[in-house]
DNA sequence: GCCGTTTTCGGCCCGACTGTTTTCAGTCG
């Protein structure tokens, strides 16, 4: 079993010890520990069989003996005890807002309530209000989340959360009793899917601006309307909070709801040892009762520097090692949006794109990219009206004429999505693909397969001579469909091997090899190309979603190979195809 | 369940909000 399988169960776990009232800090043990073996850059096989899986900070003995049972038998017998004593409706209980462990475990040992079904009748008749330490309000508010769960249980595309929010922001700049304005939450961490929009305002007079915020258009729903806090629902289901607290309290708010959650927690670690204690409220000495004394800031990076670290940036606050290398001043420069000079990866009409290679080559043009290319599917996808040999090398007469025409400054390359086949062999001649500036090498069919045999697919068409670059490495679509299976580490090293390029899809709804697998991979000496994947020419604004993803993965302008001027990348794919005269040019 | 220069037991981040209560428990971020 790997690593995020076994994950997956310390997460299960955590879960089920949480119903049964276990004690909260071992729960949390148990989360951490999950978090840990998802970030391990390590092997896990190599860390068991070495006996070094105790070494990693957050492995006790009881994690250790779990994660080497599940590795070696693939089961584990604590877990599947602990599994069958918990009925498992009420695990999805918890997923109604305002029911904890506690409530639901009342619940079942009072009435006897096992399932949201029962549950809802048990609120619809009275017997849950009538509960000691419940209420009327209880069982009205458990009803509206039953309802709500199925409607607005979702998450949603950070691409969309973003443009609901951006309007939202300009506005709240704008008002006149707003001193400061932020997003914050995983919006501004850029996570590619997001839960609600966070504002956060600094301010004297809140009332004005939390009346023009719960009056926005499109609002559905007003949920909250206090004086610090508002919290308003959308008609897509988006929920958004605001928060306006007094300006001197600003950064500390932004720094708290910015998060993530395990950011702040190794934070007010860090403060404690240093005889601080940090909060929303501010940075004070701990025995201090009040936050009249609190250190006072202008900025995030002055909090930062209270703590005697770097200033680290939103993407990077997961709590997977930031603060470390924050403290040592070893943060990496992450890559800039402007730094892109050309996207690989794209549609055209000659398969399932909407625009032409001229508008699309216009459209890169605008967006003042020395050069982009062309990669519309190949024959095997079928349904998207893929190209077979002849068309392919057709349109590589028309793309040569286009760059010889002289019509437009930006360069066009040459490339093609070639489909890999269930054997991992390529869906066109070898020829045909070496004739081409570059071959972008992706799965679309036979989907199903084991990890085992998807990995060694990839692997034999990273291999193919003629491969450039591994499309969506994992064929994910976020909020719809999980990618398959595949040995990511294993897929990095032969793409290393060969000198082949990692493709960060930044189709919003890909965002494909996922920003968690980057860090590693790129220490190890992987390459990457942000690739809108655009069937449109507006789709060429994805490519910011992609460096959100290299940002997220630490990932500096080094990195990533669309950062290259036209010549340099014509050298590099003349490289691999050295027979071929023109590319010299 | 984990951890340790305050170390093998007793801590583990901190505060707001809500709804239920007459002083607090549960949930949330």
């Amino acid at each position: 079993m790997n690593k995020s399988d076994i994950a997956d169960i310390l997460n299960e776990i955590a879960t089920l010890l949480e119903i049964k009232g276990e004690n909260p800090f071992k729960i949390r043990a148990y989360q951490n520990g999950a978090r840990k073996l998802e970030t391990l850059d390590a092997d896990l096989g190599e860390l068991v069989a070495e006996g070094k899986l105790k070494e990693v900070a957050g492995f006790g003995d009881a994690l250790v003996q779990k994660i080497t049972e599940l590795h070696e038998t693939g089961s584990l017998e604590f877990f599947e005890k602990l599994k069958a004593s918990v009925e498992p409706g009420l695990v999805s209980m918890l997923e109604i807002p305002g029911l904890g462990a506690k409530k639901i475990k009342a619940m079942h040992k009072e009435l006897g309530i096992a399932s949201i079904e029962e549950l809802k009748t048990a609120c619809e008749n009275g017997e849950v209000a009538a509960l000691k330490g419940f209420g009327k309000k209880t069982a009205e508010k458990i009803l509206v989340g039953i309802e709500n769960r199925e409607a607005y249980g979702m998450r949603h595309l950070w691409w969309d959360a973003n443009e609901v929010a951006k309007p939202i922001l300009e506005g709240l700049k704008q008002l006149p009793e707003v001193e400061e304005a932020s997003h914050a939450g995983s919006l501004r961490r850029k996570r590619d899917t997001v839960g609600d929009l966070d504002f956060i305002v600094g301010s004297r007079d809140a009332k004005p601006i939390m009346d023009w915020f719960v009056g926005q258009e499109g609002v559905k729903e007003v949920t909250a309307h206090g004086e610090t806090k508002s919290s308003v629902r959308f008609d897509s289901g988006l929920q958004a909070d605001l928060r306006v607290v007094p300006p001197e309290q600003f950064y500390f708010a932004l720094h708290h709801f910015t998060g993530s959650k395990d950011h702040n927690v190794a934070m007010r670690q860090r403060a404690l040892a240093r005889g601080m204690s940090l909060s929303e409220w501010g940075l004070k000495p701990v025995d201090d009762e009040d936050f009249s004394n609190s250190k006072v800031i202008a900025s995030e990076e002055e909090l930062f520097r209270c703590l005697d670290l770097e200033y680290i940036l939103p993407e990077l606050r997961e709590g997977s090692g930031e603060i470390e290398a924050a403290e040592k001043g070893k943060l990496p420069e992450l890559l800039k949006p402007e730094a892109i000079r050309g996207v690989f990866h794209n549609h055209t009409t000659a398969s399932d794109g909407r625009c032409s290679l001229e508008e699309m080559t216009e459209a890169a043009q605008a967006k003042g990219w020395e050069y982009w290319g062309t990669a519309d599917h190949s024959k095997a996808s079928f349904q998207a009206n893929g190209l077979d040999d002849e068309r392919v090398l057709e349109q590589l007469k028309q793309i040569e004429a286009l760059n010889a025409s002289g019509k437009f400054s930006t360069h066009v390359f040459a490339g093609i999505e070639c489909d890999i086949l269930g054997d991992g062999s390529l869906d066109l001649e070898e020829s045909t693909l070496m004739a081409l500036d570059y071959v972008v090498a992706s799965v679309h069919i036979s989907m199903s397969q084991s990890e085992d045999e998807m990995t060694k697919r990839l692997i034999r068409a990273i291999e193919h001579p003629a491969t450039t670059m591994l499309g969506h490495l994992t064929g994910r679509i976020l909020l719809k469909r999980e990618g398959y299976k595949v040995d990511v580490a294993k897929v990095v090293d032969a793409a290393i091997a060969n000198d082949v390029i990692v493709e960060i899809n930044a189709n919003p709804r890909r965002l494909d090899m996922d920003w968690r697998f980057w860090r590693r991979a790129a220490e190890k000496g992987l390459m990457t190309s942000i690739n809108p994947d655009a069937h449109r020419a507006e789709h060429f604004d994805f490519v910011d979603a992609g460096v959100n993803v290299a940002r997220k993965g630490w990932l500096s302008a080094a990195n990533v190979f669309n950062t290259l001027s036209l010549a340099e990348v014509k050298e590099a794919f003349a490289k691999k195809r050295p027979a071929l005269e023109r590319l010299k040019s």
